[in-house]
DNA sequence: TGTACATCAGTGAACGCGCGTTCACTGATGTAC
DNA sequence: TGTACATCAGTGAACGCGCGTTCACTGATGTAC
């Protein structure tokens, strides 16, 4: 191939899709640079025409994971702001618990981040929980209350998509989606009753 | 050293013990077995004469992480029941969120066990997951409605740990341990209540 | 338009390293007499 | 009690392997004239 920076633009394009679905498969540890680039049809050795370092792609990909994918709870703001029951019944479906590649990227690697020595990292999936706390109190009506309540929804939501994909094949695992959907409607509930009392 | 079956016993606890702290600490990844053995106070070459293999260990890791550790969601079974307010209060706590490697493992493991191939990896942290349930369903005074919420406020607490720890060294992380807190207690307060009704 | 040259994205062999696993050996302990 | 032997938990060198990373090279494309 010659030299053309459209080309080369795409092929990073490449590498970096096919990462961030990759660490939501396999967490961190479970990419390995030749077989990212043997999926982004490329040789190893070109990796480093791309990024200095694994280190350096995992950040990125992981930002790429959290600004993709339709259950990403980070691609949702830019949408229109939609309903709290909208909003549980794609996050807490069974589709999404059976598709972690192209899923939400807290739910698939809030364990793997948490662990994580590097700071950039932990930093980048913070910030990005604050743009999905925000997103969730909006779709509850932006009081006080909901703010409150948009961070338990998460952590009801995290937990509970986490937990389904432990119990997967079992019953429990639908029990625990329809749990988490049904309390945090009841939350949603109860955050617009505290809206319109005194 | 000589062929003392307590010896050996000792020293296969003594693995176990080092293995099960550093899967929470580092993921299943995270373990090598020379560093293991070297935390056993054993050379590497010692490890096959107790375990078939790495991932037998592991298997064997997770089963001990889940059930020792204050933290641990099926440590407290055993105990006596104690209140929801107890058991939120330890288990969020920045204490717990701090300490890693002998803290709960679901939090510390539910993404690597999500995504785990080894079927009887999941079956494990699922049925200490039944445990848990049925424990706090027992706090919450062992109503179809307390079996119920017990399921979300599990989702709730393990979701609440692993984001609190993301956040760590932020504001946030605190604000997530005590809006989970407080939710799990007024979840409970509604319990209670549709248990006095009708 | 046609030729000569420069650029540089991508190739693939090679590196040092740490991994899981194997195995011949060691030497302290328990047992037999 | 003392000696000779058997046991076997643990040792440490060695293995093949895949990893992240480097680098001399290739060859298609863009540019200059």
């Amino acid at each position: 191939m010659g030299h053309s920076q459209v080309e080369k633009a795409k092929s990073r394009e490449r590498i970096l899709d096919a990462a961030a679905r990759r660490i939501r498969e396999g967490g961190f540890d479970g990419l390995s640079i030749a077989e990212l680039m043997k999926s982004a049809n490329l040789t190893h050795g070109g990796f480093y025409g791309h990024f200095p370092s694994r280190a350096a792609l995992l950040a990125e990909a992981l930002e790429r994971a959290m600004d993709r994918g339709e259950a990403s709870p980070v691609a949702a703001p830019a949408k229109a702001p939609g309903s709290v029951k909208s909003i549980v019944n794609s996050y807490l479906s069974p589709e999404h618990r059976d598709n972690f590649a192209s899923g939400c990227a807290v739910a698939a690697l809030a364990c793997d981040v948490a662990r994580s020595d590097d700071d950039e990292v932990r930093a980048l999936m913070a910030s990005r929980l604050e743009l999905s706390f925000e997103h969730m109190a909006g779709a509850m009506g932006d009081s006080a209350a909901a703010r409150d309540a948009a961070v338990t929804a998460w952590c009801t939501m995290v937990g509970a998509l986490a937990l389904s994909r432990v119990c997967r094949g079992r019953p429990r695992s639908e029990e625990i989606l329809r749990q988490a959907r049904q309390s945090i409607l009841d939350l949603e509930a109860r955050v617009r009753e505290s809206e319109a009392g005194p």
